[in-house]
DNA sequence: TTAACAGTTGAGCAACTGTTCACCTGACAA
DNA sequence: TTGTCAGGTGAACAGTTGCTCAACTGTTAA
């Protein structure tokens, strides 16, 4: 049978209420979700996962990154202009050397607050 | 310049214990790394964002999330399988229709807590 | 100047992913 | 039985993504 995009079924009148209530509450949130979805997707990765969790815990230059990750420094560097696209890390230049550690704790937080609620 | 998988570098040697201490933290944390990432995987999605946002709320039927998300019943039902691996779901059948809805709270604590953080 | 090094970047590619389509199952009513 | 509807499923396709490679910038030391 042929599904059109609005999908609409029998039942739609019935729940006609509650599905507009859901609507609305979704577009009340429109503007939050796309951030929301973003920041859940670059935690999505384990390469970038992993380099929030060891930079919650110290600050770290590309190159050690790489080495703790088992990586090339150009994939490290390409998954940390992500995260800095996304305001998650900030850096500072120290010579040759970039030292790159968490913007603020708001993403530790909602990491600690993941690993509590995982294993439940 | 050529990198290798490891990417050892110069500077290796000096921070070599903070290096250590990352991957000894990294490999602790192995076991749950890979559940964490899935579960952000998960909700990095839009389509499976509003789903969990909307079942947060309501227990609903594959045929009003389709509606309310505006796709087609069989993209909704895709979903709800990835989500229902997870366990992140659970579903109660009533002669045709199947309801849907949050098998617990951690998913949708761990939603708020993103979207309290997000807007900082 | 020159060489070496830390890091960045764009192109290319292989792997993955979300959706649609077509078809199927199972439940219910006529 | 027959038709209809809610939902599930596999194949296929288009779009995305993460990595590697090669080349580049900027900094430091010889």
């Amino acid at each position: 049978m042929k599904q059109t995009s609005h999908d609409s079924c029998d039942r739609f009148l019935v729940n006609a209420d509650s599905v507009r209530a859901a609507k609305r509450h979704l577009d009340q949130t429109r503007e939050r979700l796309f951030e929301l979805t973003e920041t859940f997707r670059i935690l999505g990765d384990p390469t970038r996962l992993k380099i929030i969790l060891v930079l919650k815990e110290q600050e770290l230059c590309v190159c050690d990154l790489a080495s703790i990750l088992d990586v090339t420094r150009s994939a490290v560097s390409h998954q940390l202009r992500q995260l800095k696209n996304l305001r998650l890390v900030k850096f500072r230049r120290d010579g040759k050397v970039t030292h790159y550690s968490l913007k603020d704790s708001h993403i530790a937080i909602l990491v600690e607050t993941a690993m509590e609620h995982i294993h439940e």
